[in-house]
DNA sequence: GTTGAAATTAGTACGAA
DNA sequence: TTCGTACTAATTTCAAC
């Protein structure tokens, strides 16, 4: 089970550790950035690249490790040489008060690569990676279909992979467009009232992950 | 740029090595798996996991990388740590015959951690990673809304990432549901799918994993 | 927080099965 | 191909500054 599947919405510890558990300078960012483009460089070399000292990167990574904000490490591949070059996106629509039920099956659902609360028409949105469409029909219908969890589905396929980071960090912005910051700053105003959401699903107010 | 978005729907390469360059075979999955889990791991102890000598680990660590199959490797962080709590998915309907200029200005975008082309009423899917929800007003109204190529957009938030994999693997299946492989072997019928992909060189792979 | 040296471990090369 | 081993290079740890 994911970290984000045990702790839930906020992806923290539910309890004891609510406030910020290691404030990230600009160090600590420099870091990850040097991690998401290369996960497996010695912390040696990590920290030529960041600019600090060997003792200091280790206290630092470990630091980072241990606080939770780097969670692990991990491979990427190429999903078409691993033979699953299918990647659908299903959305689901949810019977309320039987989300712990849908959790429980997805676990069980190995193609399952991601799946998502969110707001909007639909209630969740589940990304698979088969070997072949015919995989997804299988999915949908005897796999999904059958969960009294699920009210309905709807399901798309993904074309191509235009872009796919490891993770976004604050700092990737100032590099990309120094100019944003500044003008977003002076702005003073929060525009959240002209917002065009897609409005929510009804009853949606008290969807809770254990509902 | 990403590979995926320099080599286009496939992933692959466009030309020269259209067939498979390497047949996956049971141990090379097996060292998908152990990197997925701790992409870190040191080649001798992978090798220890897996059930392989280091030699042979080392080479063929180096042949799922040199293949492609590999394409990195990088960490897994807490985005709320990370200082971006709020993650959106932005739903784009895209004016034909603009494509390129779209790839163009997401490139530009370092909040987006994810864009697929998708079937279905939209055209593509961007999933961002920002502060809070004020940015993500931004971002479509400012940043997406001036693009010529968008042609309308719909944004739902995601309030719960229930699961999020780095990735899945073939055999995850199997582990995970023994009854289904026998099933679909004894079913008679072979989706059409399924041949494409792997058709002759499957029945290959596994008499020499015996031999 | 930094530097430098010792101990450990990782990576390479090569011969044999 | 794969394995086992010896050799070389690098990293991590630990101590003193």
């Amino acid at each position: 089970m994911s970290e984000i599947s045990r702790y839930g919405a906020s992806g923290r510890p539910p309890a004891g550790r609510i406030g910020i558990g290691l404030e990230l300078d600009d160090i600590h960012l420099k870091i990850l950035e040097v991690l998401r483009e290369n996960g497996r460089i010695s912390v040696a070399a990590l920290a030529e690249r960041v600019g600090i000292s060997r003792a200091n990167a280790y206290t630092r990574f470990e630091a980072l490790r241990a606080d939770g904000a780097i969670k692990g490490f991990t491979a990427e591949i190429d999903h078409v040489r691993a033979g699953l070059g299918i990647t659908a996106l299903i959305f689901v629509t949810v019977r309320q008060q039987m989300w712990k039920q849908f959790r429980a099956e997805l676990a069980r659902m190995p193609e399952v690569e991601y799946c998502a609360i969110t707001t909007g028409q639909h209630d969740a949105m589940i990304q698979v990676r088969v070997a072949d469409v015919a995989e997804v029909h299988a999915m949908v219908t005897d796999r999904l279909a059958n969960i009294p969890a699920v009210k309905a589905t709807e399901t798309v396929f993904i074309l191509d992979e235009v872009l796919k980071r490891p993770y976004v960090l604050p700092g990737d912005r100032d590099r990309d467009r120094p100019a944003r910051r500044a003008a977003q700053e002076t702005s003073g105003e929060v525009p959240l009232g002209k917002m065009r959401f897609v409005g929510a699903a009804e009853g949606r107010a008290a969807l809770q992950k254990d509902g």
